[in-house]
DNA sequence: CGCGACGTTGATTTGCCTCAACGATTGTGG
DNA sequence: CCACAATCGTTGAGGCAAATCAACGTCGCG
């Protein structure tokens, strides 16, 4: 049963009840987006946030010159959405794109601020789950900041080498920020090393 | 009295009783950090985070070139600290610098912990806060992947006016990972354009 | 005063991007 | 089942934004 998945993870983080679990999934909608298709385009309001049960997608930003800058890849067990919008009541700037056929759970703005209310230990696993993916960002900021591209790159196939196995090239080469043909370039570098 | 700072900064997030605001701060423990002071440095087993209650302060990464890297500047009513060292139990891997001298409030691991469990409320103003946090580094990240270096200080200076006229140049370009000469440059063709 | 901190300027270098062209592989419609 | 297109990766040539290196000016402070 796919609720049990959420609810392993769930369980990974806060010591939730059986009714605290019944209760959160009795919130969750199951929505699926075939490959290549969008789960949120730039301009709408946003009233979910999902957690992803199979498949990958990314979160991107498309520049007013066309390029794409990846924020989020977001594969099993993930949180993905448009937090400033989701949070802030903002239009979305995002783009979210299935690179696989997907299938997510569901929770709007307004079930989860009841939810909140009704069992405060959601409150727990979220502030939980946000501190890691705050922690996450800071050290990507400071990759950024303190390596060039080839460190990135293999510090990114180290660190997710289940997403680098699932996703094209050129995607991973949009999350770090450096060109495609580098990307090219730094992997033929790395196998020369190896020989 | 300085709690009533940081009681005004928690009632903008959440809505506390008096008895959770004073359970709250008879956790907190006050300290003082001079200028050029360290309140924290690598390989100390990180027991505390800092809220700021007067001055300015740095975390940043020194790598193994001797490099800095500013990962974030903290001023009034901003938390501080090493959040992957204090939430992990690893070995902190930052310098926090007071570039003021400063005034902070500490609570400890273990004491943050027990509040949560006595006052589950407290896990709201965290899970806000830190949700802002995760949002506003996300804004950073795609300033980086986006924006040359030009935009990125003009954003800066615009989004931290506060920071941008208490700080040194030189230290906003760390934080910006661009060099200390390029903002300079950077200034001085801004300032040819508004002749 | 003299030193350290901070900012500026110029000359040179460099890492990476851009542009362009071309294989290899996969998917697809006739 | 083949032809063709689309997708993805590779390679080379050239250019540019920003780093690096070095030197110097200025301000504030012990």
């Amino acid at each position: 049963m796919k609720k049990q998945a959420i609810n392993a993870h769930i369980l990974n983080y806060i010591q939730a009840t059986p009714e605290e679990l019944t209760l959160f999934n009795s919130k969750l909608n199951e929505v699926k987006v075939d490959k290549r298709k969008f789960l949120l385009q730039p301009g709408t309001y946003v009233k979910q946030e999902y957690f992803v049960l199979s498949g990958c997608l990314t979160a991107y930003y498309l520049d007013t010159k066309g390029h794409k800058h990846i924020l989020q890849f977001a594969i099993e067990n993930w949180w993905v959405g448009d937090f400033n919008a989701f949070y802030n009541h903002e239009a979305s700037k995002l783009h979210i794109e299935a690179l696989e056929d997907s299938c997510l759970f569901a929770i709007s703005y307004k079930d989860l601020q009841a939810l909140f209310i009704k069992a405060p230990i959601f409150e727990r696993y979220f502030r939980i789950l946000t501190t890691n993916a705050f922690i996450a960002q800071r050290k990507r900021i400071l990759s950024t900041l303190e390596k060039n591209s080839k460190a990135r790159y293999l510090e990114f196939c180290k660190n997710y080498p289940n997403i680098d196995e699932r996703v094209p090239n050129y995607q991973i080469a949009s999350y770090l920020g450096i060109s495609a043909e580098s990307i090219s370039r730094i992997r033929r570098h790395i196998k020369q090393e190896n020989i």
